[in-house]
DNA sequence: ATATTGATTGTTACT
DNA sequence: AGTAACAATCAATAT
C-alpha cells in the first residue's frame, strides 16, 4: 500500500487519539465511543494499524531488517483478556463456527469482557498473574543471556552442558470460593 | 508463497 | 508519565 495512506491513516489515529485523552483522559476513552454508539454499527475503528510510526522503528511490525528475532526470547504474557479471550473463542467458534474473522471473536470478545464484573474477571487476572510471574523469570535469564551471552572462558569444543534451568511447575492451587448468595 | 492485517484489551518496554 | 507496540488467532489479502 502507498505510504501516504499509511501517513494519513496515522494522522487521522492521532488525532482521534488525542481527542480521546481530551475528551476522557485514557483508558475508558474506548469504552465511550463504543458507549455513543450502536453496537450494530460499531465502527470502533482500527485501534493502532501496526505501522512504521514514521520515526525511527525500534520495535518494528514484524521483522523489518534489522532486530533480530531471538527464539530465546520469552513472549509477553498474555493478559487477563487474553486468557480470557482463549476460552471464549472456543466457545464462540462454537456457537459461530461460520465465523470466521479473526476481528469477530475480538469484538465479541471485548464486549463480553467489559460485561463482565470484576468477580467474574478475577480467575482470569489471577492466571494472568501468574503468567506475568513465569515471564519475569523467563525475561530475567533472557536479559541475562544477553548481558552475558558467553562466559569468559576457554572452553574446548566439547560437549556444551549448557542446561537450561527449567521453569518449575509448580502446581497452581485453584480457589473455589464461588459462594452464590 | 509468505508476510501481514484485521480487532479486542491489557500489559510491558521504552522514551 | 505516557505512549507505542505487542500478546493469540486464522482466514483472507496483498505484495
Amino acid at each position: 500500500m502507498p505510504c501516504f495512506y499509511v501517513c494519513l491513516d496515522i494522522r487521522l489515529l492521532e488525532f482521534r487519539y488525542l481527542a480521546n485523552m481530551k475528551t476522557t483522559k485514557g483508558k475508558a476513552a474506548r469504552s465511550s465511543k463504543e458507549a455513543l454508539k450502536p453496537v450494530d454499527d460499531i465502527k470502533v475503528g482500527k485501534r493502532k494499524a501496526v505501522s512504521k510510526p514514521e520515526k525511527s522503528s525500534k520495535r518494528q511490525t514484524k521483522k523489518e531488517k534489522k532486530a533480530k528475532k531471538d527464539p530465546n526470547k520469552p513472549k509477553r504474557p498474555p493478559s487477563a483478556f487474553f486468557v480470557f479471550l482463549e476460552e471464549f473463542r472456543k466457545t464462540f467458534k462454537k456457537e459461530n463456527p461460520n465465523v470466521k474473522a479473526v476481528s469477530a471473536v475480538g469484538k465479541a470478545g471485548g464486549e463480553k469482557w467489559k460485561s463482565m464484573s470484576e468477580a467474574e474477571k478475577a480467575p482470569y487476572e489471577a492466571k494472568a498473574a501468574k503468567k506475568k510471574a513465569e515471564y519475569e523469570k523467563l525475561i530475567k535469564a533472557y536479559n541475562k543471556k544477553q548481558e552475558s551471552p558467553a562466559d569468559g572462558g576457554d572452553e574446548e569444543s566439547e560437549v556444551n552442558d549448557e542446561d537450561e534451568e527449567e521453569e518449575a511447575q509448580e502446581e497452581e492451587e485453584e480457589e473455589d470460593d464461588e459462594d452464590d448468595d
